[in-house]
DNA sequence: GCAGCATGGTAAGGCTTCCTGATCATTTTA
DNA sequence: TAAAATGATCAGGAAGCCTTACCATGCTGC
């Protein structure tokens, strides 16, 4: 029914009015001549009417071929549109990525992986969201975002795990806390201490040390919160290093070394759902960061 | 640079989502199923980036193919669009034409003319102008309108005519005036008439009858003054039959039977330039309209 | 007036593209 | 577990498209 106006010869047109006749089209589109006089000899028999003027030695529409060309020309102009934008968006030269992190992460590590990222992908949007573990799979699950960086409590149905990080677990207090001089720890020297249990503090669970969260009465999910309880010298806690913050001058981190423990931090994404080609890329540069400076 | 994303493998994408699966598409695009996969394939390594899921059983997007869709589909209506109104104006069922004629062709013969066309071709756009027969030759030498309907003085360059009627020249007088019971009338008896000059009164010259005018003082061009003039009896006039007013009841046409002048009505168009389809389908319309009925 | 150069159109051959039919591997369904 | 349906792959052939070579025509400068 509807003839196929193929792309090619709608150039050829564009090009002889704009290069001003067969010959210098010909040239222009690194084809010969006869396949310009084809091309148009083709799309207007397709159209049933004649674009161009014949017999008169030169290149002339005819006024059907002037009603056209204006079509023609945003048709080819759509179609370089579709085309290049599709190709920056294949190539990572565009795009956008969702990403969700636990706190610590995108405190610690996004900053440095970000910084590159965008030197490498100036094109590529990223839109960086924070919030605690079981959130940022559920987001990933939802589909909110593509990407998640966390650790995960058990292997979850639908998730993909590629690990990246081992995060120590240690113990936090004052500098003039009797275990802050100390450079390991067992966990039954941690036995009596007043122990503020925080978000992460499940990570305890399944190992010896998880008596010591029977004995703990107050639990603080909030980390500004937390940190001004331990400067005020109220307790202690156990946190993973990198939520530890070192800013803070008078708190010491002290590593747990019996039993050992550590949250396993990796990249999360919908399993069976392939990326978007940003995300894609910002995959590939979150594992290549993450390997190069040593898990 | 950049890849040349054809339309039909484009086709096939949207296939593929709306009939939901590469068999289903290839049934609704009358192709076999191979050709589907090998079109995506093909577009997919254009673009460096696969719009399907592999793998699993179902065609299902990857999110660049998600990205890509409303793109894709856009295009095709696009060109469908373009190629859709391009065929209704090859065909005549669009278009418009621009005509201008001279007022007693505009009042006398147009109107049967174009309540035909109209029924004929409904999507036709039509704009009718009048005005004096060199105005009518100079706005189809300037392209305002495509189509004139005129009589030519002489033979124009630049201009093609194609003659459609004989208009026979007569006097118009009063019906009391003595003059107008005859049946015809030989130039002679013109003779010490009061005659008035119009814009036709040069269609006698090179007659005999010329050496009328040069003893006429009075030239009115406005057909609508010249009728109040001939109805109050103040004199007579020469006018080709068409521009005769039937309508008055008290003037007379006698139509003069030597010299036998006429003018020779046709249709003019710039030479050397096709007509627009529409232009062309009005031409023959007015061709055909006017050789059925005799000239 | 005529050679020379430009225009665009035409014809025959070859290369590329694209489609088909048969077949295969995998998953879903009964 | 057999049957049906999914999409992928491959070889062969038809069609489209491009190229080279040649033709017809109109303009230009001597």
């Amino acid at each position: 029914m509807l003839p196929e106006l193929k792309l090619q010869p709608l150039r050829c047109v564009l090009a002889i009015i704009d290069q001003g006749g067969f010959h210098a089209a010909a040239r222009h589109l690194h084809r010969s001549q006869p396949a310009i006089s084809m091309a148009v000899r083709d799309l207007e028999e397709r159209l049933g009417q004649p674009l161009f003027e014949k017999g008169n030695g030169k290149a002339t529409l005819t006024p059907f071929g002037q009603w056209c060309l204006p079509r023609f020309r945003e048709l080819v102009a759509h179609h370089d549109r579709v085309s290049r934008d599709a190709l920056a968006m294949a190539s990572h030269q565009a795009g956008r990525v969702d990403i969700a992190t636990v706190p610590s992460v995108a405190s610690r590590v996004m900053p440095g992986i970000l910084a590159s990222f965008v030197i490498d992908f100036p094109g590529i949007e990223i839109n960086l969201q924070d919030g605690h573990s079981e959130l940022v799979s559920q987001m990933v699950l939802a589909g909110e975002v593509e990407l998640g960086i966390t650790s995960l409590w058990q292997p979850e149905e639908g998730l993909e795990f590629i690990p990246l990080l081992h995060d120590e677990i240690g113990v936090v207090c004052r500098d003039d806390h009797p275990l802050a001089g100390h450079a390991r720890l067992h966990w039954r020297e941690l036995a009596g201490q007043p122990l503020i249990r925080n978000g992460t503090s499940r990570l305890l669970e399944g190992s010896p040390a998880a008596e010591l969260l029977e004995r703990s009465a107050l639990y603080i999910s909030n980390m500004i919160s937390l940190t001004a309880m331990l400067e005020a010298g109220i307790g202690i806690t156990t946190l993973p290093r990198l939520a530890f913050q070192e800013e803070h001058a008078r708190l010491r981190f002290v590593p747990l070394s019996a039993p050992r423990l550590e949250r396993r931090i990796g990249l999360i994404c919908r399993a069976g759902v392939s990326l978007s080609p940003a995300a894609a890329a910002m995959q590939r540069h979150v594992m290549a960061y993450l390997t190069d400076r040593g898990a």
